[in-house]
DNA sequence: TGCCTATTTGGCACTATTTGTCCTATAGTG
DNA sequence: CACTATAGGACAAATAGTGCCAAATAGGCA
């Protein structure tokens, strides 16, 4: 699966070029396309990436909540609504649809970093942010990691 | 399926263009008729957009409930009740009918958001509203996110 | 440390998409 | 019957997306 964080440009057309190590994943799947959409973690805004078998499988899940259930339906505006379908190019590019881009505030620098089954593109400075009071929590609460038995 | 988000402006006779990665999708079903009716989310108005197939299919699942129920002749006069073919013209336009273009409040720009097997149609304004508002509810409910494997 | 290879990025040309404008056909009205 | 208003269709300009090539950079190996 997708392992590490990497610093890298959009070109002024809007497109990410995808790490070599994220693509061998995908190319190891036999299928180089894959889904993005946006997301928010801690307040910040953030695109979700996954290759687009474990989209689907992700899909397949949510059809099997009741549909109509309130939560389930502002999850499906946001989340499910959002997500575009994107092909890697020859030389390893995808275009960020200009919506997402908008929505994730993507500038120039933007790091894609990893997260298991599917990885995340944040602008650079939002990044640093979000990483930075990560770092925080962890040196304040020791007993963090404990609780969460790790 | 239907996937992404999509902004795109009405012309002075309330044309609308298809975005292409949507019209592929009915290029693909090899028809491209569609039905288009009313439809209202989170208390806010918007138009439910269904491949003609997509529709011919709802509607024989609504021939299977019992006609007389009262819920189900409300929902009828609703749902069905608004519903109308369009063609999408050479150039991929389709014609919003006048009365479901004043329903969802259609001005010039809209945005156009996938939902599994049909897509929606909502005023920008209305569509930044409701987007926002589920934005905000998920990140106050990370169980739910959790829930789903997020 | 320096060379070689692989990766990433920038630029350019070409294609496709979207949107605004114009034109014609049709229907309604005086 | 002629004129006008309007809807629908087509054209064309502007914009955005795609593909390709080549320069620059980074990483690996000797």
């Amino acid at each position: 699966m997708f392992r590490g964080a990497f610093e890298h440009t959009l070109d002024n057309k809007g497109r990410l070029s995808i790490p070599a190590k994220f693509r061998e994943v995908l190319i190891g799947k036999g299928d180089e396309r894959i889904v993005i959409t946006n997301f928010v973690v801690e307040q910040a805004r953030c695109l979700d990436v996954y290759p687009l078998d474990e989209w689907l499988r992700f899909e397949d899940e949510v059809r099997k909540k009741p549909r109509f259930e309130r939560r389930m339906v502002s999850f499906q505006n946001y989340y499910l609504g959002g997500a575009s379908e994107c092909a890697v190019d020859k030389q390893g590019r995808i275009l960020i649809p200009p919506l997402l881009r908008e929505y994730a505030g993507l500038k120039r620098d933007v790091v894609l970093v990893s997260a298991l089954d599917k990885f995340r593109v944040w602008d650079q400075q939002t990044w640093k942010k979000v990483f930075a009071e990560a770092e925080e929590k962890l040196m304040q609460d020791p007993d963090f990691l404990g609780d969460l038995g790790l």
